[in-house]
DNA sequence: CATCCTTTGAAGAAA
DNA sequence: TTTCTTCAAAGGATG
């Protein structure tokens, strides 16, 4: 989903948290871009499986010969490899392996970024080794930190990057200039602040070094394609060929903790900090002093939009008078009381589904004295014991609380329409017009609740009836005495008296006026709540449908690709489930016994043969073959 | 030109 | 503790 009112100007773009990053707002800054095929780790070594054995130090850590190059590679301390891999399809392309060795060539690993790290290697003794890099490498204290994150090679470091992609939307400092992509605006930003990457972990290391490979054998160029290639090639590699990966990706991450010891992964978030979920511009200022920004073909004069929309009406707006800093209005309001607000910080990011959802807390709400104008009384994280102790004998209050149900563990939403017993009469009457308001008003409510006294509030009968109303564990014993007297209560039989219409109206009258009228009134909130729900279910429905379509769109799209990927003869993806004959050439999995007898005793599994399969395989081949020819029937 | 797509795994936040 | 979200790379496809 995305915000459609929330178009900064800036280029500060703001995007849904659930959505892949933008491109601006992630890596992608040319001047500062690695090369796609170099590792941001130094790719000086490459992968190779004769010389690397998990469990044991890696073999481009010892004094060894380069099999691709033929030029031998310096120790490394094991704890600390400063080296990492090489897309072997990229070699002709990049810096020379050693390049570390010939200046201006090889890239370090982490560079320091301007502005300053600790010391990138505080815990680690240095060897000869070491030092002999860290002079001529890695010593920040040394070598003049490089502007820009660049690498006093002059090449830019891969590990950080430009501060404008992941800076904040509201930033007040994110000028045009800036958010351009000319190398002086980049320049400019990256001087104030680096963005730092995060480690690779083990399938993106695998994936940078696979991708050339599998690009080349394949005509399909397409990365999305490619990936799902790769992944399910990674899956079907052994263990121990996954286990370099995870070590490299172990070491990757231990090396960046080293470099970037306050580095957090939280850093990279477009939206940071707990209070910080919310950067949607809402046209107000925040206790931060976020700026106003919101699209201006959104803008109805005196009015402002708050961030959503609702699915049906648009924007929706609320009034500039009635915005508070620091608060968001829900965009719901009464004619008389303008919009309930809820704080920044609970609000939820991305969208809005009803007002209940916004609650992370409870809320109460009473009139302002004598008025009808409804008002915050309080609010807070507190549970039911506490908004208990809120609502006060004097007044007319509605509390909306949120419990968890015990049955689903599900959120669910109270909704206490609260008379105090000192309430006198004519308020009381005055007050129970705007039951069905409120109602309406707080929409989210599962549960309502009418209460006079501490009794009707009790924690655990509200916790019954929230039971009670996901409809699990019913238990008829705990239902309420409060209305069984409303029912028929004379036997039908031979003793069966007629009602006597008028001394049953009188009696009606004198005694159960007030909780018949408690009643209809009961029975109207019920009517708007199964209305409320039916249309919830409608919207749910809808949305259903549309995800389903959504779904099968995708799902074509999906068996499309996938058509198309067979089609191009692509390398085969080894299948673990495929019968050991199916491997393709140069699979190494039977190298490993404990992996030839996890596969023996998979075969034994098998309730068919596997010679069969291969069989009928062998038949089905020029059926196959032919399947190129017609992409769209080829199997998936 | 900006964004999406697509993969897995790690980290952090939320439930 | 479990579940959900975000971001790492890549580059063609798409709007």
């Amino acid at each position: 989903m995305k915000w459609p009112l929330l178009d900064v100007p800036t280029g500060a773009t703001l995007k849904d948290s659930r959505s892949p990053s933008p491109a601006h707002l992630s890596n992608k800054v040319p001047v500062v871009q690695h090369a796609h095929h170099m590792h941001p780790l130094t790719p000086l070594i490459t992968y190779s499986n004769e010389r690397f054995s998990p469990g044991s130090p890696p073999g481009h850590l010892s004094p060894d010969i380069d099999p691709k190059t033929g030029i031998p590679r310096p120790p490394h301390p094991p704890e600390l490899p400063p080296y990492y891999p090489l897309s072997p399809g990229a070699v002709g392309q990049l810096p020379h392996p050693l390049g570390w060795l010939v200046p201006q060539q090889g890239q370090p690993v982490y560079s320091i970024p301007p502005g300053g790290f600790r010391h990138p290697y505080p815990a680690l003794a240095m060897n000869a080794s070491m030092s002999s890099l860290m002079s001529s490498r890695f010593s920040p204290h040394m070598v003049p930190p490089p502007a820009h994150g660049l690498h006093p090679s002059g090449i830019p470091h891969p590990t950080i990057v430009s501060p404008i992609v992941k800076q904040e939307p509201a930033q007040p400092s994110a000028s045009p200039a800036a958010t351009s992509k000319s190398p002086v605006g980049v320049k400019k930003e990256e001087e104030k602040k680096p963005h730092i990457k995060k480690p690779l972990n083990a399938f993106m290391l695998y994936m940078k070094e696979m991708r050339a490979k599998v690009v080349a054998e394949c005509t399909l160029k397409e990365s999305a394609a490619i990936n799902q290639i790769l992944g399910r090639r990674w899956h079907s590699l052994s263990r121990e060929e996954q286990a370099k990966y995870y070590e490299l990706a172990r070491k990757e991450r231990q090396l960046h903790s080293q470099l970037y010891p306050t580095w957090s992964a939280r850093d990279n978030y477009v939206n940071r900090g707990c209070c910080a979920w919310y950067r949607i511009p809402y046209g107000i200022e925040d206790a931060v002093n976020v700026p106003i920004q919101y699209r201006i073909e959104d803008v109805v004069p005196g009015w402002i939009p708050y961030g959503t929309e609702d699915a049906v009406n648009g924007p929706i707006q609320y009034r500039i008078e009635d915005a508070v800093p620091g608060w968001i209005p829900y965009g719901i309001q009464d004619a008389v009381n303008g919009p309930i607000q809820y704080r920044i910080k609970d609000a939820v990011p991305g969208w809005i589904r009803d007002p209940g959802c916004c609650v992370r807390y409870r809320a109460l709400f009473t009139y302002e004295g004598n008025s009808n104008d409804l008002r915050v009384a309080g609010s807070g994280d507190g549970g039911l014991e506490e908004m208990v102790e809120e609502l006060n004998s004097g007044k007319v209050m509605y509390a909306f609380c949120r419990v968890k149900d015990p049955n689903s563990g599900l959120p669910k939403y109270v909704l206490v329409n609260w008379t105090g017993e000192g309430v006198n009469d004519v308020r009381k009457g005055a007050c129970a017009n705007h039951v069905s308001t409120i109602a309406n008003f707080l929409k989210g409510a599962h549960v309502t609740i009418n209460a006079r006294a501490e009794e009707d509030v009790e924690p655990e009968l509200i916790m019954e009836k929230v039971a009670k109303a996901s409809g699990a564990n019913y238990n008829f014993h705990k239902e309420s005495s409060k209305f069984q007297d409303s029912g028929p209560q004379a036997p039908v039989g031979s003793v069966y008296q007629k009602t006597n219409a008028m001394s049953e109206i009188k009696r009606v009258n004198k005694d159960n006026f007030w909780a018949k009228a408690e009643k209809d009134e009961e029975n109207r909130r019920l009517e708007e709540k199964r209305r409320a729900e039916e249309e919830r279910q409608r919207l749910e429905r809808e949305r259903r449908e549309r995800e389903l379509q959504e779904a099968e769109g995708r799902e074509q799209r999906y068996k499309a690709r996938s058509n198309e990927i067979e089609a191009q003869n692509c390398p085969p993806v080894p299948q673990k489930e495929q019968a050991e004959p199916q491997q393709p050439k140069g699979f190494k999995r039977s190298e490993s016994v404990e992996k030839a007898q996890e596969a023996a005793s998979l075969v034994a599994q098998r309730p068919v043969n596997p010679r069969d399969i291969f069989k009928q395989r062998e038949k089905s081949a020029p059926a196959d073959v032919a399947a190129p020819s017609q992409p769209g029937t080829a199997p998936v």
